[in-house]
DNA sequence: CTGCATTTGTGCGTATGTATG
DNA sequence: ACATACATACGCACAAATGCA
């Protein structure tokens, strides 16, 4: 896929920019409930874009209870259902 | 006040440990309503830690409503009348 | 169980931009 | 213009959790 980039001249800061491209994704279905994000190393290639970035980007997403993420594992699409309850979901894959 | 100091071997992160310290200054009324907090300079050198460290510990309190920030001028503790209608500035979608 | 690779968590140092006074 | 302070960003390092051979 086309390497998705940033403007750094736009007022949106880019981790702002890299939340709201990966929200679209989500909301697009491009990125199914259950199925991870990018790893935190990928969106910096991705992006080309520092850690502390695409972290702050992730940190967004999880606030608006959009993803998840596991220590060691990664960032996954939160299910519908779990959006009003934390928890963990084993639906099949 | 003493030279706060955070213990690096235990199980809880420095940024948290300066948040409890701080939210119990708050609780205490040692950080009365409407009295700015340390600033983050001030707390890498009250605490002996970065930078990134001391915001993590205020952005800790923020969350939890304890405290707000101001750009250009540091963070305050809420005052009790604003807790209960919080409304910052964060307008996206 | 042990070792390794991957991924996230945390910490430190620094630089630039913006806002305030 | 200057000092102070927060926001964002980059680089680097090590620790902890996870998954797998």
């Amino acid at each position: 896929m086309a390497a998705r980039e940033v403007d750094h001249r736009a007022p949106e800061p880019p981790y702002r920019q890299i939340a709201a491209d990966l929200a679209a994704d989500i909301e697009r279905g491009d990125l199914a409930p259950g199925r991870p994000l990018p790893s935190e190393k990928e969106l910096t290639e991705l992006y080309g874009v520092a850690r502390e970035t695409a972290r702050r980007a992730l940190a967004l997403l999880r606030e608006r209870g959009l993803i998840y993420t596991v220590t060691g594992r990664g960032s996954y699409v939160t299910e519908p259902a779990e959006q009003t309850g934390e928890g963990d979901g084993r639906a099949d894959a």
